[in-house]
DNA sequence: ATACTGACTGAGTGCTCAGTCAGTTTCTGG
DNA sequence: CCAGAAACTGACTGAGCACTCAGTCAGTAT
């Protein structure tokens, strides 16, 4: 494995778990066992250090709803939609560095200094809401889905699997046992049935 | 106002928008006009300032959630939880550094060393669950909502709600416009109409 | 008048940090 | 095998940090 891999991987586990400003290139040098002006080589700035980290989150998210994506291709809409919610909550259990570094102030800080950063942050928003919102569409199209706004409801839904991630990494409370209730909630605000008639004008 | 009041409400501000590390005392001392001095000898050191802002912040949430409740008192257990959410969004809005400290890493990753910190935060917490669990434990007295396990419930509503402040002051994405949509998921989760047979085990 | 107190001051201290740079080692094409 | 390029090193720098402490001063009790 080369360096540049060595101090991004060491990068993304150190700013995920301890927060960028936590993190002294001191400390990444003495993690990958490279001298510290190696990291600037490379990276410029520790700045850019963290934009390269996003970009490789971006990227292994991608990629890894793009598989899941390709490898469980039937079913309703609604079936899709609970994989989708159940891949999210395992990768965040398997990966969890890549959810850790979104959950943490930091990148939406640099956003509003940095274009960059800023696209970053979107795309990796679109896309994971996008496949909750994707998974919504086809259960439109087969029924599966109740006829609601795809955007908002895949919102709320993302809102809903992130928040018991970010409940369970806090430490605050127990939120382990929360799943079944996750799962039966997205049924549950889909559902065709279950729809009353809008009661809300705004 | 004392020059002690005048540091916690300068390091309540400050910790919330701009987080405790990227914080320095030099940056209070200037934004109250006091001596650096000052605010170790009111505070000690910059952590136990920090658990003074937090306590402060704890204060008056559950100030605020009280006097909510007084007000309010007529109504179905369907009709308090909507209200308890409106409120949370509303005082979301009147007085965001209360929230977002709280949507900052920094208290959670003292209270892993900081019983104190701890303590303060399950307080908070208690509070803020416990409002919607008050509503929902009602709504099943007057029948209003469905007889579901009301403190995964609770935890699921004010993962929704929180979830929708959070989106808003992320800036990554308009949020301001999900309002209705968080309103009537919270309608359709506990409705008694809507509840289906359980078809899961675990 | 004297002694004492508690709030407050700000220059000073030791330390950590991101970033630099002159120099060394490793790689690579001819 | 060699020359030049690329990768790498680690001592160094200046800025900023939390925190200290000797001392000032207004107010109060004796």
């Amino acid at each position: 494995m080369s360096k540049r891999t060595a101090i991004l991987q060491a990068a993304t586990y150190a700013f995920a778990t301890k927060g960028f400003s936590e993190t002294s290139t001191t400390d990444l040098a003495g993690m990958t066992g490279v001298a510290e002006g190696t990291i600037f080589y490379h990276f410029g700035s520790k700045e850019k250090l963290f934009l390269a980290v996003l970009d490789h989150v971006r990227r292994e998210l991608e990629h890894a709803f793009a598989a899941s994506l390709e490898s469980a291709e039937v079913g309703s809409g609604l079936a899709m939609l609970e994989e989708a919610a159940a891949f999210y909550l395992r990768l965040a259990g398997e990966k969890p560095e890549l959810f850790l570094i979104l959950h943490r102030n930091d990148a939406y800080e640099l956003s509003r200094s940095n274009e960059q950063c800023r696209g970053e942050l979107e795309k990796i928003f679109n896309c994971l809401v996008g496949i909750f919102q994707e998974a919504l569409t086809r259960g439109q199209a087969d029924g599966s889905v109740a006829p609601v706004a795809t955007r908002r409801m895949a919102l709320l839904v993302f809102t809903m699997v992130d928040g018991l991630v970010r409940l369970r990494d806090s430490g605050v409370y127990e939120a382990g046992a929360m799943f079944p209730e996750v799962m039966r909630a997205c049924r549950t605000l889909v559902s065709p049935t279950a729809q009353e008639s809008d009661p809300c004008r705004s």
